[in-house]
DNA sequence: TTTGGTGTTATTGTCGACAATATGTATTGC
DNA sequence: GCAATACATATTGTCGACAATAACACCAAA
């Protein structure tokens, strides 16, 4: 049987949702990955630069061991690239990187929505349809602040994620591509008119999976995400 | 941009096709993690055991910090679990824990069918299907051998993957859920008349493919891997 | 007998140093 | 002047030892 859900702890600053089986970051390796996942997600440590082993351990003042067991867990979830006896780079983004991993989201997600509308409980789905609304009155609130409608996004999907029961997929999406995601999203500078259109698309998802239609959850949510790729990947060609 | 195929290195010991990206094991940790994985796969290490570091490190005569590294990658291909400060376990197969990675499994080469369909070369697709040919033969010879014929299968579906040019799902299914399917597949003890049906699939599905029509390629795939699970699914309730 | 606490032991996490490999630079030959 | 080689430097891979944490056994009290 795989784990629940994850093995990697990525909670990430601003708590959002206490899920299942983010861990709290207990060892040493844990927080630095946290830092560095963040420093790069955010462009702080540039994309395509080249990560220094003793640099990176003297600025998080530790030693190489936990620092090369977060490499591990960022090669992991593609933020980072290794070559043996060589080095690690920060992952380059790129159109053709965002065609392939958006891609991926569409048929993975999809499969969750197909997934979740037949495993899901009545009571998650009517905490998820709770939450679209809190998230609706909150964004208008906070109008322009791309950040929270960010959080918002990536909550909805993430419940519907879990809400498929399967830990391997869970585990791809949660724990390996979330990141990388999150690092397009942001490098990308995602605001734009998209935002109230993604919420009717999330609330037509939810009610396809409230009424056990798969099928549908699962198209409503590929165009969703089809949406939201040709979005990003606008802002891509405009900077370039 | 993500890495081409992987960095993981599973280069099987019998080598079969040198195919692209598949590292040859150079550092420590590489090394042992093959025999590792080998012998999680064939049973040598029982499935759901505890695993020791100094046990092991004793056993392949090397120092705790390949080793540690070796078992980050054996759990990036979920064939182990670790708890930090408790340590690591031998996944334990399960009726349900194969349903969901042949869920995943039916969706995931289902798309690399529909992608293989838009993207391999003819030469590529005529590659594949003169291997088809030449497994045939070998495999009326070598009659009642289940490892050439796994082997032949498993070479099928690469081939196809790897058509389908996302570096993404290449890594997902080639080096993250390969050897755990190898696991289920080699301690169920896979043998039965399936054999000569599964040429039959393979064939349908590269002429769909050569046909370019992508639909047809992936919903003969799901079904091809839909079949598939049932016959181990049928050999793990027999042994219970 | 069972339950709770305590001490012991073993395992994991972390550290600093050394060895092996790759990168960059200077030098030599053509 | 350019190419190839050899050297110097820096980085990665590996090692053995120590610290921190968890599992286990033992003992005491109810």
């Amino acid at each position: 049987m795989p784990e629940h859900h994850s093995t990697q702890n990525n909670t990430p600053e601003n708590h959002r949702v206490q899920s299942p089986g983010w861990r709290v970051p207990v060892t040493a390796a844990d927080r630095v990955l946290l830092e560095i996942q963040r420093a790069i997600v955010e462009g702080e440590i540039a994309a395509g630069s080249k990560i220094s082993e003793p640099e990176l351990a003297r600025r998080f003042d530790l030693s190489r061991a936990p620092l090369r067991e977060a490499l591990a867990r960022l090669e992991r979830c593609h933020l980072i690239e290794r070559i043996p006896n060589a080095g690690a780079r920060v992952v380059t983004l790129s159109p053709q990187g965002l065609i392939s991993l958006y891609q991926l989201r569409e048929t993975l997600e999809g499969m969750a929505c197909r997934l979740a509308a037949e495993m899901m409980s009545d009571d998650e789905i009517s905490q998820v349809q709770q939450l679209l609304d809190q998230h609706l009155t909150t964004q208008r609130v906070r109008e322009g602040e791309s950040y929270y409608q960010e959080a918002g996004d990536l909550d909805f999907h993430y419940r519907i994620i879990i809400g498929s029961k399967n830990p391997y997929l869970i585990n791809i999406l949660c724990d390996e591509l979330y990141f990388l995601v999150r690092m397009y999203r942001v490098q990308m500078g995602m605001n734009g008119p998209r935002v109230s259109r993604a919420f009717d698309e999330h609330k037509a998802i939810i009610n396809a999976i409230a009424n056990r239609d798969g099928e549908l959850a699962d198209l409503l949510m590929r165009r969703h995400i089809g949406a939201s790729r040709r979005n990003i990947e606008l802002q891509l060609l405009q900077d370039a």
